[in-house]
DNA sequence: GATCCGTCTGACCGATCGGTCAGGTGCTGA
DNA sequence: TCAGCACCTGACCGATCGGTCAGACGGATC
């Protein structure tokens, strides 16, 4: 079986990758060091700087799959207005929220800080993007506050309910959402 | 004048204070050294631990009126149950979040680490009672994720909307507030 | 003038960080 | 048998961190 080449060239490196979001959902990403990770591993820091380029290479390709969805859901987004886009991203970015909901609590509280970074930059677009799709493209302060408390809340909750069913958080966050959002106007 | 005199003993005390509210509010606590405080200020960073026995006793006094505050919301609640309860508590944490909006700037994202030194631990168990009340005291999934959305998207949105004028951001925080967890039940 | 004290500083400390590097080990294919 | 290669490691690097310490400076007190 191909099954067995395709297993047999990562191991480690896959060990190393759960070994970080393991850490890094504990301690953060700054709050971890590269020695941590290599002691979860049991193996040498050093073996973990073969297996990635660096600690941000590391982080990307945690994030990669998260961000993949969360830029096809922008483009979505891209293609309705009013009303329509703030349903469209609700619906998105809850279920993004939900499914990823592990890497989401590894970042708990180092977003400002990655967003700056410039591998991170474009993410920042599209979450101004989607305040303002959640905002139903209204400048009225109150429909963005309520856009970024539902943009901010949603991810924290789903990062604390982590042990909870999607069945059950899923509906729960949709509902909250379009309670906040919805007689805005 | 006894202003004269009132000034003359903390002036330097003073300004690493507010250097460092600066500071922190742009790089996080653990993302801003002495030195930058040091440099912001323009003395040396062993003036600042003159001034301050350490980091975090900086940090401490810094956050100080905003805990009492906090404390004192968390006794207001203690009286009441149920609705009556989340009433309370959502008009008083909207007030203490508009009010220290500058303080929880300088907090973003290291909430989690912070919340896990002894000295901010009652935080984590008065804020696990204001979850309780923002939930009208249910143990129900759907009304304790409610009730995190709103705890949690708050705060951000009081960092994020930092200059606009209380008046407006007090009352949009409210019905928001209110709209995300009445028809909880 | 001597003494004291609040304020401030440069030099220094041990620890830890992310990252580099030369070399060891064991499998594989010629 | 041996060269080559993927994998792994200990030792090491420069930078930076929070924090310490002995002493310099200047104004008040006696």
């Amino acid at each position: 079986m191909l099954d067995d080449m395709a297993r047999a060239v990562p191991e480690t490196h896959q060990d190393i990758l759960a070994a970080a979001a393991r850490r890094f959902a504990v301690t953060g990403y700054k709050g971890t060091s590269l020695q941590d990770i290599a002691r979860e591993v049991g193996c040498s820091k050093a073996t973990v700087l073969y297996h990635f380029a660096n600690k941000e290479a590391l982080l990307g390709e945690l994030m990669a799959p998260a961000i993949g969805v969360l830029q096809a859901l922008d483009e979505r987004i891209a293609g309705h207005t009013g009303p329509a886009a703030q349903r469209v991203a609700a619906e998105g970015f809850v279920d993004l929220a939900v499914r990823f909901r592990r890497e989401i609590a590894l970042l708990r509280g180092e977003f400002p800080d990655l967003l700056q970074q410039p591998a991170f930059a474009h993410i920042q677009q599209i979450s101004e993007r989607l305040l303002a799709a959640f905002a139903g493209h209204s400048d009225r302060p109150a429909a963005r506050i309520a856009a970024l408390v539902v943009l901010a809340g949603i991810p924290e909750a789903c990062a604390e309910f982590a042990d909870l069913p999607d069945e059950e958080l899923r509906p729960a966050l949709l509902a909250v959402a379009h309670r906040a959002l919805d007689p805005t106007n």
